[in-house]
DNA sequence: CTAGGGTTAG
């Protein structure tokens, strides 16, 4: 049937159905085909009001009455418009049943999400009790149905079924099986159908290729995309999403680019919304973030995932203040964000500490009616506990309605980080008494709390429970807390003792861990031992060595402090520069160590060359032994006033009233003589320092520090 | 009026 001549039945049926509610019912009735024919376009097309004015026409004028035909149709539609309540009622209205009819509801239930889909596999198994054999067109619907819900044993049964009545050679039916199968992350069997198949098509190889990707298996998907070339199917957009998305899991860029190319030259379809936005993912986790967001800048019509892509593409590289500018400019252009959204714009809040800016995140939350759910909830107290800032974050936390275990370990690691552990515990056994069931990382996180606070005994004995009471086995991760913990306390030896009885080989971790407890025990002796393991390690960063210098500056050795330097240098390790970002009037600052660039340059080393004269009237030493390099003690001194963290606090205290919080981040661990000095400033300047190191959060106030120089 | 309806990706 063609378009123009629906249409005119359309607009006559229309016509008729609101005429004939005023007027008569005699007037104008549509014959069924008449009927049939429209409700079959509005099916195709999904238009629900027209439908439903229809259905009232037909109930008015009685042409419904004892007519399976129609009320074939108006059930399908009704289901295809995911009508399911209206469906039903029609579908047990109608006396002889037909398979279409029974295919239409299973579809519908199907295609509807949720629980819903369970009942299409209800109707369907109802259907067979009925004596109704199933068709090539009923497995896919039902197929699909257990796919979604993850129901094994019912899809392997439907299966069996398929299987029996010979419609699996169906293409689309073993397609389905395939989807199926994919989802439930059994691509061996997904895989054994696939080569058994009579015939393939395009879909069957694409199912194939996500299916790889979608279980973490990208290489695999490459080659079957090989296979599919070379058995010269038709290469669809489709296919070029799956490999995208394997190009990012295995952050292939040249084949990426070589994936964008091949778009480029065979379809014009690169215009395809996901297909850009997947190549835009493909670039960011590649690191190609400057082409991801020239392609970005590019694309006219961009729709949130393209905005979401961006901004986390930037979050994820840690350019957190191109993050937060482009999430503002994404709300100034009128794009809608999402939960997504808002998760990584707050993460990007967190790594700058931006506190200002998430909590008006927070507000625009609240203004714009976001129901706070608890992905987004617990991503706001995570931001309200890495910005410094435990009490709001403890807010969010209660008036959260529903908490799941992410939830409960964000505020577990919020107290453990700001060194409070005895409510770290607290929350912890709250979880428990919730019946919330802890896992490797809620245990990471209370573990590590009671090694921050030095709680000893409660640490020692959650960690022996854990298997008993949790069922959880003691991980690498775990052995490298408890061994913190034990170390930090000072009872080094049953560290030690603990490491060497484990059944597997202690990780990088663990013997860091270790060594960073020996520089705060002053243990020369194992410190001795575990500096052959230091130069077995393959650390990524100087970490360990330093700790190594510092335990040895700390003694005086100044040969062996020599000595490691020699092997870092030969090594070609370098110490990531010192950088540290504090927030005044909404917007974040950043230092580097020594950094003259900022606009308040001379007022800021004016305001430290002060505080220096101050602090050493008040008797303050400079504590050089951190100082990696080897220069004299002049120049380390003065060394010591470039570090970051002193030029953020110094241009927070020129821009900020008396009595404001001062909360800064710093990408290392500090050093002993900035916690000294900061110490000092909290009490001379009455400010009250929040800073967070690479480890915890130091809270500084009238002289001292929340971590009792424990850290 | 006796056909009509299905699979992958986002």
């Amino acid at each position: 049937m063609n378009g123009s001549f629906t249409h005119k039945l359309l607009k006559h049926s229309l016509y008729t159905a609101t005429t004939t509610t005023t007027t008569t019912t005699t007037h104008f009735p549509l014959t069924s085909l008449q009927c049939g024919t429209i409700l079959q376009s509005l099916t195709n097309a999904k238009s629900f009001t027209k439908g439903h004015q229809l259905h009232a026409h037909i109930t008015t004028s009685g042409t419904l009455q004892n007519n399976t035909y129609l009320g074939t149709k108006l059930a399908a539609f009704y289901a295809s418009c995911g009508r399911m309540p209206q469906a039903q009622f029609i579908f047990d209205g109608i006396d002889f049943k037909n398979l279409f009819l029974w295919n239409a509801m299973i579809r519908g239930y199907a295609c509807n999400g949720g629980s819903s889909s369970f009942k299409s596999i209800v109707l369907y198994r109802e259907m067979l009790a009925f004596g109704w054999k199933a068709d090539k067109f009923t497995y896919p619907f039902v197929l699909k149905a257990c796919g979604y819900l993850l129901l094994v044993e019912i899809g392997r049964r439907v299966h069996g079924e398929a299987v029996v009545s010979g419609l699996d050679s169906d293409i689309y039916v073993g397609n389905s099986l395939l989807a199926m199968y994919m989802k439930f992350g059994d691509m061996g069997m997904a895989r054994m159908l696939f080569d058994r198949m009579p015939e393939r098509d395009s879909t069957s190889w694409n199912t194939m290729i996500s299916g790889y990707v979608k279980n973490e298996s990208p290489k695999e998907a490459l080659v079957v995309f090989d296979m599919m070339e070379k058995a010269g199917m038709t290469v669809d957009g489709t296919t070029l999403l799956g490999l995208l998305s394997a190009c990012t899991g295995l952050m292939a860029l040249e084949l990426g680019k070589g994936v964008h190319g091949y778009g480029v030259r065979h379809n014009a379809e690169m215009s395809n919304k996901f297909l850009r936005n997947a190549l835009i993912e493909m670039y960011c986790s590649c690191n190609s973030i400057a082409y991801a967001r020239r392609l970005f800048d590019e694309v006219k019509l961009k729709d949130t995932v393209s905005w979401n892509s961006m901004i986390s593409g930037h979050e994820q590289s840690g350019d957190a203040f191109e993050c937060l500018r482009l999430f503002c400019k994404m709300v100034t252009e009128g794009a809608l964000p999402d939960e997504v959204t808002i998760v990584t714009v707050l993460g990007g809040c967190d790594q700058i500490m931006a506190l200002q800016f998430g909590t008006s995140i927070h507000s625009y939350l609240v203004k714009k009616g976001f129901g706070v759910n608890t992905i987004v909830g617990t991503s706001l107290l995570d931001m309200y506990s890495k910005c410094g800032s435990l009490a709001s974050s403890r807010c969010v936390f209660d008036e959260m309605p529903e908490k799941n275990l992410v939830s409960w370990s964000a505020m577990v690691t919020g107290y453990g980080v700001h060194g409070r552990g005895r409510e770290a515990i607290t929350i912890f056994h709250a979880m428990i008494a919730d019946n919330v069931c802890p896992d490797e990382g809620v245990l990471t996180s209370v573990l590590s709390a009671c090694s921050h606070a030095g709680l000893v005994n409660e640490g020692r004995q959650i960690f022996h429970g854990m298997t008993t009471k949790y069922n959880v086995k003691p991980t690498p991760a775990l052995y490298s807390c408890v061994v913190d913990l034990l170390g930090r306390a000072g009872h080094l030896n049953e560290a030690y003792e603990l490491i060497k009885s484990m059944e597997v080989v202690p990780t990088d971790d663990i013997w860091a861990a270790l060594l960073s407890a020996c520089r705060l025990q002053r243990n020369m002796n194992l410190a001795e031992i575990l500096e052959q393991k230091v130069f077995e390690m393959n650390p990524k960063g100087v970490g360990s060595y330093v700790c190594l210098s510092n335990i040895y500056a700390a003694e005086k050795r100044w040969g062996d402090v020599e000595r490691i330097r020699a092997m870092v240098r030969k090594k070609g390790l370098k110490k990531p520069p010192g950088c540290s970002f504090v927030e005044v009037d909404k917007k974040v600052h950043r230092f580097l160590v020594g950094d003259r660039s900022h606009q308040q340059t001379e007022y800021i080393y004016a305001k430290l060359e002060d505080l220096k004269q101050q602090l050493k009237e008040a008797g303050y030493k400079p504590d050089t032994n951190s100082v990696f390099y080897d220069v004299d003690k002049e120049v380390k001194e003065k060394m010591l006033w470039d570090h970051s963290e002193r030029l953020a606090i110094a241009f927070a205290l020129i821009n900020t009233g008396p009595g404001t919080i001062i909360r800064i981040t710093k990408n290392l661990r500090t050093c002993g003589d900035c916690h000294t000095v900061t110490k000092l400033i909290s009490k001379l300047m009455c400010r009250e320092i929040i800073m967070r190191d690479i480890r915890r959060f130091h809270h500084f106030k009238d002289g001292s520090c929340s971590c009792s120089d424990y850290w």
